[in-house]
RNA sequence: GCGAGGGUGGCCGAGUCCGGACAAAGGCGGCGGACUUAAGAUCCGCUCCUGUAGAGGUCCGUGGGUUCGAAUCCCUCCCCUCGCACCA
């Protein structure tokens, strides 16, 4: 009966309902500074995957702990619902991608209410409705009056079947097909749309460095991202074409340059090409920037060294990007490897103007280059300097040469030839150019979709019909949409004020609630979404008073559900679903397993074994309670020592999962709620219960679980009889530490261990009674005098002491004893307390060994047994 | 190549920040026992080696070092995962 478990499906029903009646979840607009915990809003695919359980459960489960803690919590949820699959599917499907979006949604949200999680859905952001792509449009606006946005040159990826730009990931294989019809891909000029986000590249490398409360992997992440690199720019002269700038954080080398190299898409080198046959074949035919070889052609040209004045052979090389620097640099064969590989190949002088430090030799680079600092040789008046010093020295000696950071990063282009996003709100008029849509006329709707080859927007001709904003001539609308990273970049704001018809979002309510205080989600986010979020925050808080500059206080990268230690996916056909979780054991057995099988940020397996396990306690959990409640486990006015020990565990478990739940490792904190329920039991197999006692462990494993099984455990509250809900309930509070919890916990844990090894190895089969004695206060005072003597003569100094020294003989063995292990003694437990401690787990050495036990304190003892007593370890006395 | 994170008992996994009670939590698997007609579930133990009273030995990727004492601190090397990468 019980073992087949429990209706699930009913239980979890009834009480979402129930929270949905009472609006549990709602934040209202009136609290002061709710802790705002968010997940990642998820695309609308219309099938929540184990990822997004992991990921929302580890939300859910923080929101509901902060909550019982009495905190406001905010802890919304929304749709990041513009982007390419709803585009695909309604071509494939004949529908529309906002119907197919639609539909997605709904079932994604019943998904979720079926797994629990309680979002404050009057706050629900759905990022393809005008309500909200208005303030993308608004905040494009802005970008563009704040000189934060602008329209240029950039190259795309062209598919010339489907006459539509394809984003990278869209490109297939080395031979660059479209993913769709195989055509091979080229590329074109296209004008785009930038946010600038290198404006502020400064601020979000060096902020990073604040951001403690985010993972060193996302931190670094974003620092290579942004690649920002300190250095000098050098003018070089090329005879014929004047000078040409190389950029290079080794200026210190200088000396050893033996060449010059440019892109292959310099202008100088296309210019070159021009005129030169062999230039134009290289450019052409053998560079390869892909390749690991450095190919270059000499061009008969020559470079002067600006320092030097030396006539270096100027190459054409395809290890030199145009992207990088300035797309020119000159070669230090001898201190750099790829220069060096280089060099060899080309047979260019190698000359070492470097060494380790001033009395070292000058390093042999033939073979290999030095590539640390050091001490300048070879290098004239500069000789004798640092390579720090020199780089410094030389950038101010050199005539036109300057200090300059380069950076990886470049800007953000947001132009998208598809319909599913947002309108970027512009006309194009022949005599005006491009003009921003006034504010007035926000937001630019979409038309209706048209299933075609192609951008749909390019062949709504009645909708981009329009007339100039400035000039009233007839104009026509931008087709190009938005980069859905867009929409990210800000929704986490919008939360605060969904329905604000004014602004994006409030920013006095902003400021009173940003930033997020726990935000969670995969990493793969790591870099774009986390970056944009980062710098839109930075912009609103220069241009729209935000308070704030960074969005995110803290950041769990949460790990994947993998199967077999392979991530699951579709193409792998290894995907367990949710759904079939959900209807064969429940939600909260599904969270349970989740959230105990690993630390949220780790990776870990799913297993049939683990989620029966999961339910298979829940299920012992339930019949616990309800046998309780029937009267079917015998009470005793009398508590008694087992009692004791079930009350302190009881605190024990708050004291240890508390500060769990605080660091969101909900494994620790389950499992010592699994362990107070074993304990639970045991007591009302092992005796009467005392209803005071019993009911304050249940009550205390209900509230500590309902975090993360948030129904069964609301039904159990409800069972015990307890008032209101318990995801309303009060946090348990305990006064019990943790450290003395551990240790009285080891105590336990050692004496019993003993026992049975003396009886195993002693070979007492069935011992009669068991004497546990603990030791003489007068050891524990020796014991507190050692640890706070420095004195040379411990011995000594324990005999000044009467308490002490009265044990004459036993007490200086003892001492000798302590001085022994001086350096390890630790604070023990007071006397009392282990005698009490020892007291209260009797009866878990009565139950293993059906035998008497007794424990003594050490004066009503025999001195023998006594004498084998120390703190911490009590003496042990078997009789069969 | 650079950067980050890891390598713990049959397996998974805690401990490593702040060295000592660590043969090293917990789980799984395996073994034995209780309950049961039986199975399942549940409960109690055992699960590196030796040991007739709580002991000793070996042990935390490799090799070295620091220390009275190292899974924990420092260095060498090997391997795994992730990110960046012909980046000037």
């Amino acid at each position: 009966m019980h073992d087949d478990g429990y209706d699930h499906t009913e239980v979890e029903r009834r009480w979402q309902a129930a929270w949905e009646d009472a609006d549990a979840y709602r934040t209202p607009d009136d609290v002061a500074d709710p802790t705002y915990v968010l997940g990642m809003y998820p695309y609308p695919s219309g099938e929540m995957h184990m990822g997004h359980v992991r990921n929302y459960t580890i939300t859910d489960a923080y929101a509901r702990f902060r909550r019982m803690q009495g905190d406001d919590v905010l802890h919304p949820m929304g749709w990041d619902a513009f982007g390419l699959p709803a585009e695909n599917a309604a071509k494939e499907r004949d529908t529309s991608p906002r119907e197919w979006t639609f539909d997605c949604i709904d079932r994604m949200k019943d998904q979720m209410d079926a797994m629990g999680f309680g979002y404050d859905w009057d706050r629900e952001v759905t990022t393809c409705r005008p309500r909200y792509y208005k303030w993308n449009q608004w905040l494009f606006r802005r970008f563009v009056e704040e000189d934060l946005a602008e329209r240029r040159d950039a190259a795309v990826n062209w598919c010339p079947s489907c006459e539509t730009v394809l984003a990278d990931e869209q490109v297939e294989e080395d031979e660059e097909l479209c993913w769709r019809c195989g055509t091979p891909v080229e590329e074109r000029e296209l004008e785009q749309w930038f946010l600038e986000i290198t404006e502020y590249a400064d601020e979000l490398v060096e902020a990073i460095d604040e951001l403690e409360g985010w993972p060193d992997s996302v931190r670094q992440m974003q620092r290579n991202w942004i690649g920002r690199q300190e250095g000098s720019r050098v003018p070089f002269t090329l005879e014929g074409h004047g000078e040409i700038d190389a950029f290079t954080t080794r200026l210190d080398t200088i000396h050893g340059a033996t060449f010059f190299a440019l892109a292959p898409d310099h202008p100088v080198s296309e210019r070159l090409a021009e005129e030169d046959d062999a230039v134009h074949e290289f450019l052409h035919q053998e560079a390869d920037p892909e390749g690991d070889e450095p190919n270059g052609i000499r061009t008969g040209l020559t470079a002067e060294n600006p320092v030097t004045d030396e006539e270096l052979p100027v190459f054409v090389a395809d290890f030199v990007l145009s992207d990088v620097g300035t797309g020119a640099l000159y070669g230090v064969p001898a201190h750099d490897d790829r220069d060096h590989a280089f060099a060899e190949k080309m047979d260019l002088p190698i000359r070492p103007v470097v060494a380790p430090d001033a009395d070292a030799e000058v390093p042999d680079v033939d073979r290999e280059a030095y590539t640390e600092d050091g001490v300048l040789v070879n290098s004239g008046e500069y000789s004798g300097l640092t390579s720090e010093a020199a780089r410094t020295q030389l950038t101010e000696d050199v005539d036109g040469a300057a200090f300059e950071t380069v950076y990886r990063l470049r800007d953000w282009g947001i132009s998208r030839q598809r319909y599913w996003g947002t309108p970027i709100p512009v006309v194009h008029c022949d005599d005006c150019g491009p003009v921003l849509v006034p504010e007035a006329d926000l937001p630019v709707e979409l038309p209706e979709f048209i299933n075609v080859t192609g951008n749909p927007l390019d062949e709504a001709d009645e909708w981009k019909a329009t007339t100039c904003p400035d000039c009233g001539a007839d104009a026509e609308r931008e087709t190009d949409t938005m980069d859905t990273f867009v929409d990210s970049s800000w929704y986490f704001l919008r939360y605060v004020s969904p329905d604000l018809d004014e602004a994006p979002f409030d920013v006095d309510r902003a400021n009173d609630w940003l930033p997020v205080d726990q935000y969670v989600g995969g990493i793969e986010h790591a870099v774009m979404h986390l970056l944009y979020s980062r710098f839109f925050q930075k912009v609103l808080a220069d241009q729209e008073g935000l308070a704030h500059r960074e969005p995110f206080e803290n950041l769990l990268a949460q790990g994947m559900v993998q199967l077999e230690g392979e991530k699951m996916s579709k193409s792998r056909g290894n995907v367990v679903s949710p759904q079939a979780i959900v209807s064969e054991y429940g939600a909260d057995t599904a969270r349970l397993f989740m959230m105990q099988a690993a630390q949220p940020e780790r990776d870990f397996d799913w297993s049939e074994e683990g989620v029966r396990s999961a339910h298979a306690f829940l299920t012992r959990l339930k019949t616990t309670v309800e046998d309780y409640r029937a009267g079917e486990i015998p009470r005793a006015d009398d508590p008694g020592t087992v009692a004791d020990y079930v009350e302190s565990e009881t605190d024990a478990t708050v004291a240890v999962a508390t500060p769990e739940y605080d660091d969101l490792t909900f494994n620790t904190a389950l499992r010592e709620v699994q362990d107070l329920v074993g304990t639970l039991r045991q007591y009302r197999e092992h005796a009467a219960v005392d209803p005071e006692v019993f009911e304050r462990g249940l009550s205390v494993a209900l509230r500590l679980l309902a975090p993360v099984t948030p129904h069964i455990a609301e039904e159990l509250w409800d069972e015990l009889g307890r008032e209101g809900f318990v995801v309303d309930a009060d946090w348990p509070e305990t006064e019990a530490d943790r450290e003395t919890v551990e240790k009285r916990r080891r105590l336990v844990e050692n004496t019993r261990e003993d026992v049975r090894e003396i009886s195993d190895v002693a070979g007492i089969d069935d011992p009669e009674r068991i004497d546990i004695v603990v030791t003489p206060a007068w050891k524990h005072e020796a014991l507190r005098v050692a640890l706070e003597s420095d004195a040379n003569n411990l011995v000594g100094e324990l005999m000044a002491h009467d308490d002490i020294k009265r044990h004459g003989e036993t007490a200086a063995d003892y001492g000798k004893d302590l001085q022994a292990e001086r350096e390890a003694l630790t604070e023990p437990l007071d006397p009392e307390t282990e005698h009490a401690a020892l007291r209260a787990a009797a009866w878990l050495l009565e139950r293993e060994f059906d035998a008497d036990v007794r424990v003594l304190r050490a004066v009503d003892a025999p001195e023998d047994i006594v004498a084998r007593a120390e703190p911490g370890r009590p003496a042990i006395d078997i009789a069969e």
